[in-house]
DNA sequence: GCAGTAGTAG
DNA sequence: CTACTACTGC
């Protein structure tokens, strides 16, 4: 079956309701992750996700802050809120899409937001971002740990707050000391990423060379114009969905939308069998 | 000529921008006295009102809340912003508007706004009704000592935050203690008044037996059907302007306007000479 | 710049 | 219910 999985940080999913629903109706995922929902599970728009077509949903929430949830047309099971290095915050949901191919091998899905790690980039006077490295290296010791991880099938999605390569910033100098593309985090994501032997499906489908970026600031007035982006978001999936991925797309028309998040929807397309 | 005069405690006016230019639009007063504006002077939209027809503006703002403003057609002088019971708000307003009738005799507009009280009628233990007793003390010192004052032509409008008569009230028994109808209030009211003899313009077109509001709050989902009004806002008038108020409208479709203040404007149209 | 929090004010 | 003040976080 074909699979259409889509991430966005939506940064407060309640205030744009409204947009979740423009997107969903123009690109129909199958599966939509979440990130920074910005509320707890009870405040979560359940009823109006439902009725556009997610009849199951997990959703993983804090107060406030943070938060993941993932929508799917197609059953799963087995939703997994986990705290991945123990500071009470809501930023993993993984569930088992065993829906997507009933009676066929398992596939999962990984919904993470890693912190943001604040404006130093220098652990020892800034505890955010201690916190981000931190999260960094649960997520190489959670996911290394997965069994039989060659055979797997896993898809990881998610604002990772990192953008490891010189093309996932506007100006790799310019942002070497800044907080998602110092040296400290993008070599800890690719220890998450080799522990695991992820796949990064963006660069599947956009060469390394050429620009590919997923969050303009709110505080650049003309976006497009400047394109000062970076490139946080991402979709990984395991070797054994290597070749499923068959299309990517990322929906930066929708960085124009009235008031819109900061982030822009990844679209993955995959053929499971 | 014919003076058109309006008063709308407007709840932030850089908020509601938009709303005062459909008004101005719609009804084209020659005068706009507006409370609340919740700015400071160089915070107030003032090139966006100079273009819609006020070239003449002066303003009494202070920072987030109360403030006043006047906005004029026609050229004035002397704007006189004024603490009346010394406190450091910016409540009063008075403008000579000596271009309605030049050469003639003076005309002033007075644009006040009341303390509205806080929740708790007693003024031992809330002091923001006992500045809500002092200010209305200090307008009847204020007004009591203007000079010739049974010849003077002056207008009083604005949010005088009490609602005097039984029928200025949804309920006369059940606001009896609720603050903008107590007796201390009501009888403060009616001595800033008699101390000058001002005429209630407002009362002179619509007849003390009927029901009659210009503010509904918030709090009510559908303040049309219950109804639970107060009238807050005011247009008084001295004897030498008796007759002289030949309409008066209270424009409570606006309450319906998206966003709108939970008061409504009211007009008043003078024939002056 | 734009989310959330809390408190104050109306 | 809806403004404002601030603060925090991204």
């Amino acid at each position: 079956m074909r699979l259409r999985l889509a991430t966005w940080n939506i940064n407060s999913v309640r205030l744009r309701l409204d947009l979740v629903e423009r997107f969903v109706r123009a690109e129909k995922p199958d599966v939509l992750c979440l990130q920074e929902i910005k509320c707890q599970e009870d405040q979560f728009p359940r009823a109006a996700l439902e009725a556009l077509g997610f009849p199951h949903i997990a959703v993983c929430g804090q107060k406030g802050y943070h938060g993941v949830a993932t929508l799917s047309r197609i059953p799963f099971k087995r939703a997994d809120r986990r705290d991945l290095c123990g500071r009470g915050q809501a930023r993993y949901l993984a569930v088992a899409l065993d829906g997507a191919a009933p009676g066929r091998k398992p596939l999962s899905c990984h919904n993470v937001y890693v912190p943001a790690g604040g404006d130093i980039p220098d652990p020892a006077i800034n505890d955010k971002f201690q916190h981000k490295l931190d999260f960094l290296d649960a997520m190489t010791a959670w996911f290394g740990g997965y069994r039989a991880k060659g055979k797997n099938r896993m898809i990881l999605v998610g604002d990772l707050n990192v953008a490891p390569l010189p093309t996932d910033v506007w100006s790799h100098k310019q942002l070497l000391k800044v907080v998602s593309h110092t040296p400290p985090e993008t070599s800890r994501l690719e220890q998450v990423r080799a522990a695991h032997d992820w796949i990064d499906v963006m660069r599947r489908h956009v060469s390394p060379e050429q620009k590919l970026f997923t969050w303009w600031s709110y505080r650049n007035r003309d976006w497009r114009a400047s394109n000062r982006g970076r490139r946080l978001d991402h979709v990984w999936a395991t070797p054994a969905l290597d070749g499923a991925a068959v299309a990517m797309r990322v929906l930066d028309q929708t960085r124009d939308w009235p008031r819109t998040s900061d982030h822009v929807p990844v679209i993955a397309d995959f053929e499971i069998d």
